[in-house]
DNA sequence: CATGAATGAGGCTTCATTCAT
DNA sequence: AATGAATGAAGCCTCATTCAT
């Protein structure tokens, strides 16, 4: 009775393998240059059998995304879940989670912006963008509502605590894509982990509401 | 006396017209799937003729950012040289001047962020790299030496200069992309311009010395 | 067990395929006027599969030549080696071997005699470039050695023996190409072997060291 | 009255300027990868310019061998009509006269002989292949009546005379075509006049009857 | 399941040629 | 006569995808 199990994993693994070849060949190339043979030698297989786990290029680019979006989402809900009744505190946490989400897979989280940023968006299959909607507007959801709480409790700006959510994400998004580009003409120090701790250092004066107040 | 003059004006006419129509079906197909001929048929000229002012295709998508980074250049060199003293005020100034940024042009700015994010970038001729990276790195210099004044006055928080201006870069084309990418899954209301409020305020709160410090 | 090998025949076989398509249309249309399509169609194949067997169009048109000047070059060896030691006797079966060379695939001799005296030379990758050479170089060699020993028994005119080789080649080619030159315009009788005939017969008595020498 | 005439001198002028300019770009280049454009260039026109005195590029190109086969066939006729009896002074007046060709344009004679094996010798228009026919047979056919005197005198070989012209004629294009195939690939020393003095020698050895037959 | 050879549509680009000025 | 910008046909080649083994 674990022969199916078996086999079920070994699918997992494969697909796995596959995932961390587009990966790398992605990051390296970009979505137009790398090509599925490419991939199909990265990952030491053949291209034909890229398509038995994914439908064609551009899901198996989307599908990178998931994962990522998936650990940003259950992340996320355990801060607005779990973690204490103070809305600083929970922005620390916040913050920490945007943190371990890029060092969770910082190539594929470049992938992702660029995703986000670009046509091949517009061209994924209904039940795969339906995914990535989904998860995305679920992590955005329990951001806006840890914003919520604290202007509820006078401790944040009184902002559309959408709008926060999105900034904070946007901001997140913006310094390392721009960090990114700039390290891919010149290759000089790299300065992302320095830039995001300034980055949201500003965002929590900025988003606090003034002692005074 | 006037041929010579005005052979000039019209081939650059002509380049304008190019730039229209890429910046057009560009906007609307993205960078693959936007072909030659489309931009060809959009701008009623032959395909030959676009390679008449372009070299080829990843120069003329280079092209289209190429106004809109030397009217930031001009605007935040503008700001940085002939604005008072205040440096509260440069940053209004400043942020003003994003907004203009994006009025603007907004296709091409949406665009501009693309290639910043984006493999095309290391496919450029060199002497067009290099264009685009003078621009940049004046108007972001520029942008640094402004805050760098407000932290010698006290009004800004003590951080690097040049990571405060690439997070306010980052901020606003971080702002672009994502709702610029909301808008393309779902056709709702456009939230950018309340958004971009939004985060421009945060950032000014965030990079603000505290009053009582 | 047999099965590697037999993929390897049929890849083998393919690429002769290809070769015998490609000899038809180059000799019909020439190497400009000549399309891969047309060769495609020719061999019944796709366009892209010429591109699994041949880099580009310059790398097929050369890959013709290869076989005959392997050909030649193990003929020309033989002679060079295995015939008795007559200088004469080497001769007249070097001048047979020639013949052959030409019988062995007379749509291909002229190809490559074109490809010679061509452009297309020069933009050879520089490993199928250096096997031309290669086995240019050994077969007019080994002429040149039969000449030498010819010299050295006093039967041959005191010449550079390269240059009598240089000689033999030149007048092979440049029969072979004028009689095909007025094939081309005129339709007439095809006089290449009788011209052959003269050609060789005159370089043998021109060659031949005066008997009251 | 000198006006037409003027016209008339300034009209073959540009043509030559233009036939220069053609002679080194196909040189240098070849026939396909010379563009109209280069040669408008290196000649200092515009390519519409070329159009006003060639049909179109391949006429262009037959026109550079016209001139030689011109001044071939001057040469050729005066041996055959105004040197003296003896027919091995009249081989080496021939044989003086392809030196002298050789030397009138060398960078043309070898895009001649390029031309003569070519496809685009069937692509010309039906005027100009017939002017080429028509000089090339002339030269040819005065060599063959040159050699057919000498025949006649003993003292010449029995061959057909027109064999004998299509092979010194041969000999002395394969010789050329072949030494420049050589140096096109290595940049030796360039033995083109020393090869050619000992297939002329040959040639002369081969061609005369044997003193004691 | 895996393979990888084959496909073929389609893109970018070139360039001979034309024509309004 | 000269220009040179514009044309547009056509070629080479790539590469995502399929399918027989």
């Amino acid at each position: 009775m674990g022969i199916r199990e078996r086999k079920a994993r070994e699918k997992e693994r494969r697909r796995q393998q596959i995932i961390v070849a587009a990966k790398r060949v992605f990051s390296k190339k970009g979505f137009n240059k790398a090509t599925m043979e490419d991939i199909a030698a990265e990952a030491e297989l053949s291209p034909g059998t890229l398509y038995l786990y994914f439908k064609n290029k551009e899901e198996l680019y989307a599908s990178l995304s998931l994962r990522i979006l998936q650990y940003l989402r259950i992340r996320v809900e355990h801060v607005h879940k779990e973690a204490g009744p103070d809305p600083q505190e929970k922005l620390e946490a916040l913050i920490e989670a945007m943190y371990d989400v890029y060092d969770f897979d910082p190539l594929t989280i470049i992938n992702m912006f660029h995703l986000q940023s670009s046509e091949t968006l517009k061209n994924l299959s209904p039940e795969l963008l339906e995914q990535i909607k989904k998860l995305s507007r679920q992590s955005i959801g329990d951001m806006a509502r840890i914003f919520e709480e604290g202007i509820e409790k006078g401790r944040f700006i009184k902002a559309h605590p959408m709008a926060l959510s999105d900034i904070l994400w946007s901001l997140f998004s913006g310094v390392i894509l721009w960090e990114a580009s700039k390290n891919a003409i010149n290759q000089d120090k790299d300065y992302l982990k320095e830039t995001l701790k300034v980055a949201f250092d500003l965002f929590r004066r900025g988003v606090g509401a003034d002692k005074g107040d």
